[in-house]
DNA sequence: AGCACGCCGACT
DNA sequence: GTCGGCGTGCTC
């Protein structure tokens, strides 16, 4: 018997698909997988079809029978198997719905459209009657090119009249083609044979291991190596392996904008870029990248998180590069981190997956060690060059001149930097030139209405900003509280009053302050790099921005201005988080022949991570992050789940709070905690409680969660998320 | 997510 | 008396 009814997947947060008929006239022309145009309410979605709901369960789940039929088809390559999966899999385990995560996967409605054909003209051979003039000819070789181009483009490429090509259409020697597939056609195809660097005897085992694994099943290694190790080159060998196989490729990166580098050792190892995906790719990019993917044109995607949810038909391989990356979480909607749902998506594509890092994520290690993950390690670095030397500036005995940030040692090892001609960079964790303005009548702190956070002070562009909601204002002249007249005062540094410090003693040199709010987009990224290998500038100032994936040969000296921050608070993440940091910002010093410097400012030198750090001894570290981890039973010993109620009325808020701890969970290895205030308790005007739940390994922890929060519903402004496995503990 | 339905304040 | 605010709930 023929199916007449299909459950359709909507891009919505609904709990469930939904129940379509399929009308006679699309009888045998809609599958599973299929995107389709259906009826809601109103109006009309589109959605995909997601299962064959059996004719003779009437209403099983339905209620009644007043489906609606299916409207239409879309001309779009269906949704693969595993991707649907993958969809289903993930909701599932961040307590979402699946529409939810669909909507991360269709996040490109024009790509599902009919395949807009803007038209390019091609060039065909001419009668040898027809005359062919200079600026013909002219037009008539640029569409003989690769890429077939619109006749605007035609014109003023070959700098001719519009006419002329007007001319040449109307004489039938210019034939229109659509731009879209041959764009796809186009594509620049890296290649596997491309001659690529040679390889260090390590990065060729690890090359060896990793490239054996391709087409044999899931499987996860680990590519652990410090900076500098090559692991670049060595997972480049893994996609080349993928290529030779025309399987895809997808490479996971934290700051995709910002790694011109990356993309031209691709080329260089390939001989074509990749394709790339990030969130500022306009509209048009976005859908013809998405369409690329699901053709199976695309051969190797690097891309951020979202990357993860294209629809790929043919994956080969994973690669998350900087696995320990804390961008890699998503904070809103679904959250989820894409280190661990890459891992799923291998899984359930039985495929291998490459995480690499320099310092690798304590639930990586475990893993290894478990036996799980296959470690695939790279001790050294290659081309003969050696580990910075890390050491401690104890700043309780060389404390910087009041109203400075730079001790006394760390102005030294400047000023020999810049004799020797070498470059250096100071790293401080803390964009803008204050984090705190008070006024030095009253004590007043400016800070932000909306957040409970202070306003920083970007002294460059003359305001205030609340690094939470954007929130800016001017620095006010009178003091809010007591209105005493210009008594405010910078407290502590970011990294323009460092910089401002480090010009007032070293007037000389040319510098760069760089932050995420001064290096928007790859093409100021790439003018950096180029002005900082060009050694144009003697000295970067930065944020964590400057500690991912740049090579500068010449940089031989690191000052950590203040290491110790964000180890406050005490949450067990922060210390790992800390370590990863300031590793792989050390890693930033002395790649080439030189051995590099770095110096961490510090009050508590004996604190186990800068210890770890000093000594190299990361395992050692490792180890006891591990124990600690264990004793508390957090994660990945113990499974964990956050929380967050958030509401516009504090009190509102507060009752929710309350009836939803009447109801919280109990039971042999389940505790739940709070509700607290949530780390930022107001964000963006919104009041903020946060829950934690705690399970043993052996509780299924999202069916906990999903069943309590099942009970409530949220209404009135107020909203309820879940964060399986959230990045901080406290 | 939309979009309609519904129940209370200021207008032609 | 109606227009319209947005709170609540439904959509196969």
């Amino acid at each position: 018997m023929a199916v007449d009814r299909l459950k359709v997947l909507l891009p919505l947060p609904l709990p469930r698909p939904y129940d379509y008929l399929l009308p006679e006239a699309l009888s045998g022309l809609v599958a599973v997988g299929d995107f389709v145009v259906v009826p809601l309410g109103p109006r009309e979605v589109i959605g995909v079809v997601w299962d064959e709901s059996a004719s003779d369960t009437p209403g099983s789940d339905t209620p009644g029978e007043k489906l609606k039929p299916i409207r239409r088809r879309l001309e779009a390559p269906p949704l693969p198997e595993i991707s649907r999966r993958f969809i289903d899999w993930v909701a599932r385990y961040t307590v979402s719905s699946p529409g939810s995560v669909l909507k991360m996967a269709m996040s490109v409605p024009a790509a599902l459209e009919p395949p807009a054909s803007a038209t390019a003209w091609k060039a065909e051979p001419p009668s040898p009657t027809f005359r062919l003039t200079e600026p013909r000819q002219r037009v008539l070789a640029l569409a003989d090119g690769v890429t077939p181009l619109s006749a605007a483009a035609l014109a003023r490429q070959a700098e001719v009249s519009p006419m002329v090509v007007r001319g040449l259409v109307e004489a039938g020697v210019l034939l229109p083609v659509s731009t879209l597939a041959s764009a796809i056609a186009s594509l620049p195809r890296p290649d596997p044979e491309h001659p690529g660097p040679l390889l260090s005897l390590p990065q060729r085992q690890a090359a060896d291991a990793s490239v054996a694994s391709v087409g044999n099943g899931f499987a996860v290694m680990v590519l652990d190596g410090v900076t500098g190790s090559g692991k670049t080159e060595v997972y480049f060998e893994a996609i080349a392996a993928a290529l030779r196989q025309e399987r895809q490729v997808l490479v996971l990166l934290p700051e995709i904008a910002l790694s011109a580098q990356w993309l031209g050792r691709f080329e260089t190892r390939f001989g074509a870029p990749p394709v790339v995906w990030h969130s500022d790719l306009g509209a048009a990019g976005r859908r013809d990248t998405w369409r690329a993917v699901a053709s199976g044109e695309a051969r190797v995607v690097v891309g951020a998180r979202s990357a993860l949810f294209l629809p790929y038909p043919n994956l080969g391989l994973l690669v998350v590069d900087e696995e320990h990356d804390g961008a890699f979480k998503q904070e809103e909607g679904v959250i989820y981190h894409a280190r661990d749902m890459a891992v799923v998506r291998a899984q359930l594509g039985k495929i291998p997956i490459l995480l690499a890092s320099a310092t690798p994520s304590l639930e990586t290690v475990v893993n290894v060690q478990a036996g799980r993950y296959q470690s695939l390690a790279l001790p050294n670095r290659h081309a003969g060059a050696v580990l910075p030397e890390i050491s401690a500036v104890d700043l309780r005995q060389d404390s910087p001149p009041r109203g400075f940030w730079l001790s006394p040692p760390l102005v030294q090892a400047l000023e020999e930097t810049f004799a020797a001609g070498e470059q250096a960079l100071l790293f401080l964790n803390r964009r803008g030139y204050a984090p705190l303005t008070l006024c030095r009548a009253c004590g007043f702190r400016l800070r932000c209405n909306r957040c409970s956070a202070w306003l920083v002070e970007h002294r460059g562009r003359n305001r205030l900003i609340c690094h939470h909601c954007g929130f800016d204002r001017v620095l006010p002249s009178r003091c809010p509280e007591c209105l005493v007249e210009d008594r405010f005062t910078a407290c502590g540094p970011g990294i323009e009053r460092i910089a401002e410090e480090a010009l007032h003693r070293f007037p000389q040199i040319r510098m760069a302050v760089t932050a995420s709010d001064t290096l928007t987009g790859p093409r100021a990224a790439a003018a950096f790099v180029q002005k900082v290998t060009e050694r144009e500038i003697d000295l970067l100032v930065g944020t964590q921005i400057v500690a991912k994936g740049y090579h500068f040969p010449m940089l031989t000296l690191v000052g950590v201005v203040d290491a110790d921050l964000g180890l406050e608070g005490g949450d067990p993440r922060a210390t790992e988080r800390t370590y990863q940091l300031l590793s792989q910002v050390a890693g930033r010093a002395g790649r080439a022949e030189r051995r590099g410097r770095v110096l961490l400012q510090t009050y508590q030198p004996e604190h186990p991570v800068m210890e770890a750090l000093m000594s190299g001894d990361r395992d050692a570290f490792l180890t006891r992050e591990a124990e600690s981890r264990r004793l508390l039973s957090m994660p990945p010993y113990g499974r964990l789940a956050a929380v967050i109620i958030s509401g516009d009325e504090e009190s509102a808020t507060d009752d929710f709070c309350r009836k939803l701890s009447r109801l919280a969970p109990h039971g042999p290895g389940i505790t739940v905690l709070g509700p607290a205030p949530a780390a930022l308790a107001l964000l963006r005007g919104r009041h903020r409680r946060r829950f934690l739940v705690k399970t043993e390994r052996s509780v299924n922890l999202q069916a906990v969660v999903r069943q309590w929060l099942g009970e409530l519903s949220a209404r009135g402004g107020l909203r309820v998320q879940v964060d399986i496995d959230p990045y901080g503990f406290l």
